[in-house]
DNA sequence: GCGGCTTATAAAAACGTTTTTATAGTCTTT
DNA sequence: AAAGACTATAAAAACGTTTTTATAAGCCGC
């Protein structure tokens, strides 16, 4: 007996559901529904055994509960890695959507863990191997397509899900959103009411089902004026501050060209104000630029730009939260939410005024 | 037996060994062997055995494999989320860096877990419970301390990590790093040689051991000059738009203030070209800036700065390769490297005429 | 031609859970 | 007072691997 217990310090192994068994008298499955809060078991003999739990400190084991369950406990995230590529700036903060989620995991039993896509192809590929291998429980994603290929098939696979973002070619499907149409609008109207009439839409790839509702805010801004929207100003491409600065400079060499600006965040703002630099033009008395932000830095800009502000982080938890709900069973049209961002006044903090200028000097 | 077998398409089930045994003949035992590629079992076997694999699509259940290895199969990121708090710019591309390891982790069996912490002893707190509770194999952390309890706790149980930083107190252990010390050096070397004598350096909190090497690279740059170091003119703060925009007032309103400054990230820089403007300065006419760059974004200040610049991503991916060879059970020692950032010059392009005139305009 | 050695594979145990099935004991019901 | 229902717990099986131990066959030296 003493010859086969080690005589030094044992090698103090994790704690089982043995352990809690032997330390309680019961068994180990009575430990384990009682650790599960099964109905079948008395409240005093829970209390006796997640007493011996607590002083002993015991943390089930995820694989082996993972191994017999066939749940993974894991939440997947599919983070683009366009993010990271050419190394220019996308003014993504992806760190904080992961913040997010992983807030609003904290305290359940799932893990959060990443998975790099190149696009919404690849992701569809990745979800797959997901799905296939059980290596989550859930899927969130964000970037979303407007006939998006994850979204058809996690939706054909009954697999849960959140998307960043809408996607009407998919019948209910859980998502959370920002109004993108109504930000574009707002933005346009301000512009408009400020006297432009030449506006130019910033916009990203088409393909994107948000830039399709930047684009109907737009127009829609200009038909409740009774104007004509200025589709030829629409500028489309990536995220980047050097995206911002060419439409800058392309836009401004057409016949007619825009007064006003609508940007999509703040990294095109950041390229596009280097681009007025460049041909001298100021965005206080020159043009009006009016800018969307999730990063807190137009105010940093010069000018400080008027922007929506949305902090991302917060989306983020939604998704969290939504796919919680999701994995646990709720129906996903149930489980839809659309962020209002804050309008944040600046620059062109005179805009009626200074678009008086601008109509005076196009008739001129 | 057509009674027992399901009338419509199988459930397909994921193939497991034992599937691969019943269609090769082998014992469950002789697949495993043969997939581990074990030397007790003939190449002709796991010839056959590997082709039954790929023909059906097998993939080991990592859940099962971890349970009776006791591996994780788990890289873990600590990530910090103060990234995320008051929405404040921070210019930490974290999702790079995540992308960088992911990219590294591509093809091996390790999957990528963030875990949020709140600061480094947080970060220790949760070290300790990916060690106890075995979530990971391995784990990679930035933010390094001068005294880092991650570091001395992860050192102290022999457990794999590669820190984004080196730490002196502990002897040894896996990093990758940026030249700090030489950045700063450099920058304020150039500053110095373009005449200027008052300088400042914006760094972040002391207590990251990298803000040692910067200004012990920021001192050593003024005695090599022969002149004795602006130790008044350094400003220690978060990394965020709002501390450079502060530190800008601060610095500006002493006696003899400050005409070059050292900025540690592109998000300080930001804020105090914003400050400069609140104070009708120029960073062309009236100061030097030179900022560190990792998102590629100082090119679309006004005006465009010098930079350093280093592709965090990189940094990234050998994070991930020392991360994997450092679980292989290679010595920490031997995986460390320190990249030097390029030098981007832009503004102040003609430092020494604009220091000449610094000089001139201090003695008159 | 047979004990011992090597070789190729098989059998079985183990990892730590959860869940299904079994087993006593107690309580109803008539 | 005995059959049946219910209750609280125990025993056992299962999840899919890996690893240890066992087994059978072939070969060597003499």
């Amino acid at each position: 007996m003493t010859a086969k217990t080690a005589h030094r310090s044992a090698p103090a192994r994790r704690p089982t559901v043995k352990t809690l068994a032997e330390m309680t008298g019961y068994s180990i499955a009575t430990v384990s529904k009682a650790l599960n809060d099964s109905p079948v078991v008395t409240d005093e003999t829970k209390a006796r055994i997640r007493a011996a739990a607590e002083s002993v400190g015991y943390a089930a084991n995820p694989r082996a509960a993972s191994l017999r369950t066939g749940k993974s406990f894991q939440a997947a995230v599919l983070m683009p890695i366009s993010v990271a590529e050419g190394h220019e700036w996308h003014g993504v903060e992806y760190a904080e959507i992961l913040s997010g989620i992983s807030r609003a995991l904290e305290g359940s039993s799932y893990q959060l863990s990443v998975h790099l896509i190149r696009d919404a192809e690849d992701g569809r590929n990745v979800a797959e191997r997901i799905v296939r291998r059980g290596l989550a429980d859930g899927i969130v994603f964000s970037g979303i397509r407007r006939n998006d290929p994850r979204v058809a098939y996690l939706s054909s696979m009954d697999f849960p899900f959140v998307a960043m973002g809408h996607c009407d070619t998919a019948s209910g499907h859980a998502y959370v959103d920002i109004d993108s149409g109504w930000v574009a609008g707002d933005a346009t109207r301000r512009l408009i009411s400020g006297g432009h009439r030449r506006i130019a839409l910033i916009n990203p790839d088409p393909d994107f089902a948000y830039a399709q509702d930047r684009i109907a805010g737009f127009r829609a801004a200009f038909a409740q004026a009774g104007l004509a929207p200025c589709d030829d100003l629409i500028a489309e491409g990536d995220l980047t501050a050097r995206f911002g600065r060419e439409s800058l400079h392309r836009l401004r060499a057409v016949t007619d060209p825009p007064t006003g600006f609508v940007c999509v965040n703040e990294a095109t703002t950041l390229g596009l104000l280097a681009g007025l630099r460049d041909l001298g033009l100021s965005a206080e008395a020159d043009v009006s630029v009016i800018s969307y932000d999730d990063l807190n830095v137009s105010e940093y800009f010069a000018p400080p730009l008027t922007t929506y502000f949305q902090p991302v982080e917060e989306l983020g938890r939604c998704l969290g939260e939504f796919l919680l709900r999701r994995m646990a069973g709720e129906a996903p049209g149930d489980l839809v939410r659309v962020f209002r961002p804050r309008l944040i006044p600046r620059q062109p903090d005179r805009l009626a005024d200074a678009g008086q200028t601008h109509q005076q000097r196009r008739k001129a």
